[in-house]
DNA sequence: TTGTATGCGTTATCAT
DNA sequence: ATGATAACGCATACAA
C-alpha cells in the first residue's frame, strides 16, 4: 500500500535499519549511505508512519491536554493557543481532550490520553483532587497543571499566576483612581482562582482601610450570564452599596456585566466603572474597552511544555514541582473613570 | 511496564487473541468466557494500546482537521467545536493541524495527517487548488471541504452555506427595513465566501433597483482592524455615499467598524446600521447586540463528518460528491435601524 | 559503518 | 469457540 521503510531500504541497496537511522540518527551513517538513502526517500514519496515509529519507540511526540470544556471557551481559547504553539518549537503534536467540566470525565482524560501512548499531559481545569492520584501514579507520565492549584497528594509542578495579588493589584488600581466603593463579582467554588482573586481583593479592601461589605460579593460561574445576573443583584443593593466600581474575576461576566449595567440606563466608565480578568481577544473590540488584567498565556504554555521536557529528558532543565508563579499585566484601557 | 493484552490472557487462562476478540467483537466469545476476561482486564486496569490498535489494524479512530490559522479565530473555533461532537458522536478523535494561512503549510498537513494514519480529512481553508491534486490523490483518504469551495479537480464533497444567497438575504432584509444606501466590506481574495458574499450584495441591489457605487465596497482581510479600517474609508466617502447600513463579510469586521464608528461619534443603529456575518459567541455579547448571519456550524460539522464515516463504510450513506449547502440563519438583533 | 534479529501491543488469518 | 502464528512499520541491541 503506501511506501515503507523496507522499500525504500531495498531502492537505496542498504537494509531497513540503515534507512531508520538517517531518519533517527543521520550521524551515524555514511554521508555517502545517506545521500543514496534520502534520494531514495525522496524518489518514493517515503513519509514514516508516526504510529508505528511510536509503537517502537514507546514516544509519540504528543502531549496530551486536558480543558474543563471546550476550548472554545472564551479563555481556554488563548491557552490553547499558547500551548500549541510551545508544543510546535519542541516538535510536539498536542491531543485534546475535553472534560465537559465533570470530574469524572476528567479522570476518564487521563486513561484516554495514556492509551493514546501520550508522553505528558497538561491539565488545566478548574481542580485536581485527591482521587485523581492513583490514576496519575499508574500512569507514570509526567503531568503538569496549568491555572489550576494542586490539590492532589502527587507532587505536580502548577504554572499559574498570583491571583491573590492580582486582586489586589486591582483594588490597588481602582484605589489610586480615587474609588472607595467597590464591588465584586467572584466564582462559588472554593479552592478556585476566582476565590483566590476574591482573596486578594478583600486584602485590597483591608490595605487601604475600605470596609468589606459581602453584600458587594456576587458571585456567578464564569459565563456572560452569570456576569449579567451578578451585577444586577449588585445593582438591587446600589442603594445602600453606593458602588463606583466593579471587578469581575473574568472578562466574559465583565462584558455580561456592561450589558446589565446598558440595560439599566448606567453607562460604562461614566456611571460605573469594570475591571475585567484574563484579557481575552474581545476585550480590546469591545466599546468602551475593556480594562483589564493579563494573563500570560504564551508564557505560561511555554514554560509547561518546557517542563514537560525537562522531565522527559529532552531538554536540560531543572524539574521541580511546586508551585511556578508567572508574572501577570495590569491592561489600562478604557472601562475605568478616574474619580475627582 | 503496562499491561498488556497477554497478560490479561494468561490471568484468564485464555489466549491473546482471545482477549482481543472480546474487545472487538464480543459476540464471537462464549459469555463465560468472556465474562473472565472481562474480570481479569478489570483487576489488572487494562487499557488497549491506541497505537499498536492503529498500527495492527490499520485504522486510528482518528479524523484529521486542517485550519486555516489557530482554531482560536473566532469562527474557526465554533466550527472546531460542531467537528468535535459530531466526532465524538462517532467515536472519533480528531488531530488538529493549523496551517497558519499559508498553502505550503496546509499541503504539509495532509502529509502530516497522513503519516498519523487518520481515517479520514477535513479541510477547512480559504481555498484549496489544483496543486493539492496530486497530494490528495497519493494519500488514498478521503477529504472533505468544509466552508470552502473546491477549486482542485479531485472530486471532493464540499460542505458549505449558500454565500451568494445569504448576501442577497442581508440585502433583502436591509431594503425591508427601509434602506437603500448600503455599503459593504467584503474580503480581498477572490473565490472566497467573502467574495459569493459580495457578488450576493450585489445581486440584491440589482434586484431591489438599487444602483451598485464599487466605492460603496471596501475590502479588508477577515480581522477586527481590517473591518475598522474598511469602514474608516467608508466613512470618508461618506459625503458622496450617504450610507444607512453596511453589511460586514465578518463578524470580527463588524466589530471593527462598529469601534470606528463610535470613535466618529456616530452611534448604532441610530446613525449607521450594521449586519455582520457568522454569528460568533460574542456577537451577542456586545452593544448593540449585532445582527447578523449565522452559519450551521454544527450542523455542517455533523455532515462532513458523517460523510467521511460513510466513505470509510462505517454508516450505510450515499457518498456523493459535489457541494452540500446547509441553510444560513438570519439572526435579527439590534443593531440595524428600522428607518421610517 | 552497516546488517541481522527481535520486539513494540495489537489484530487478523488460519487452523483446530 | 478458541489458539498459534504471522503481520503491521519501525527502532534498537547486538553482531560483524
Amino acid at each position: 500500500m503506501r511506501v515503507t521503510i523496507r522499500e525504500v531500504a531495498k531502492r537505496a541497496g542498504v537494509s531497513a535499519a540503515t534507512v531508520s537511522r538517517v531518519l533517527n540518527k543521520p550521524n551515524l551513517v555514511e554521508k555517502e549511505t545517506r545521500r543514496r538513502v534520502q534520494a531514495a526517500m525522496k524518489e518514493l514519496d517515503f513519509k514514516p508512519n508516526a504510529i508505528a515509529r511510536g509503537l517502537s519507540s514507546r514516544q509519540t511526540d504528543t502531549l496530551g491536554l486536558i480543558v474543563p470544556a471546550g476550548i472554545t471557551d472564551f479563555f481556554f481559547n488563548e491557552l490553547y493557543q499558547g500551548i500549541r504553539e510551545a508544543s510546535q518549537s519542541h516538535n510536539m503534536r498536542v491531543l485534546v481532550f475535553d472534560s465537559e467540566n465533570s470530574p469524572e470525565r476528567a479522570m476518564e482524560g487521563f486513561y484516554f490520553l495514556g492509551q493514546h501512548q501520550v508522553d505528558g499531559i497538561i491539565f488545566t481545569s478548574k481542580m485536581i483532587t485527591e482521587d485523581f492520584d492513583p490514576v496519575i501514579q499508574r500512569l507514570g507520565l509526567p503531568v503538569v497543571l496549568v491555572l489550576a492549584p494542586n490539590g492532589a497528594k502527587t507532587p505536580i509542578p502548577s504554572f499559574d499566576i498570583d491571583n491573590v495579588r492580582a486582586g489586589f493589584d486591582v483594588v490597588s488600581y481602582l484605589v489610586s483612581r480615587g474609588h472607595r466603593r467597590i464591588g465584586m463579582i467572584a466564582g462559588k467554588v472554593p479552592d478556585t482562582p476566582w476565590q483566590q482573586r476574591l482573596q486578594g481583593y478583600e486584602s485590597g479592601l483591608k490595605h487601604f482601610g475600605l470596609p468589606f461589605d459581602s453584600q458587594a460579593v456576587q458571585t456567578g460561574e464564569f459565563s456572560f450570564d452569570d456576569g449579567y445576573r451578578a451585577m444586577q443583584r449588585l445593582l438591587e443593593k446600589q442603594a445602600d452599596l453606593q458602588l463606583t466600581a466593579v471587578f469581575s474575576a473574568s472578562d466574559e461576566m465583565a462584558l455580561g456585566a456592561m450589558r446589565c449595567l446598558y440595560d439599566n440606563g448606567l453607562r460604562v466608565p461614566d456611571d460605573m466603572s469594570i475591571v475585567g480578568f484574563d484579557d481575552v481577544k474581545v476585550a480590546r473590540m469591545v466599546v468602551p474597552r475593556l480594562t483589564t488584567v493579563a494573563q500570560p498565556f504564551s508564557e505560561i504554555g511555554a514554560q509547561s511544555v518546557h517542563w514537560l521536557m525537562g522531565a522527559l529528558g529532552r531538554v536540560i532543565t531543572p524539574t521541580e514541582t511546586g508551585t511556578y508563579f508567572l508574572p501577570h499585566r495590569f491592561v489600562e484601557r478604557e472601562s475605568v473613570r478616574t474619580l475627582v
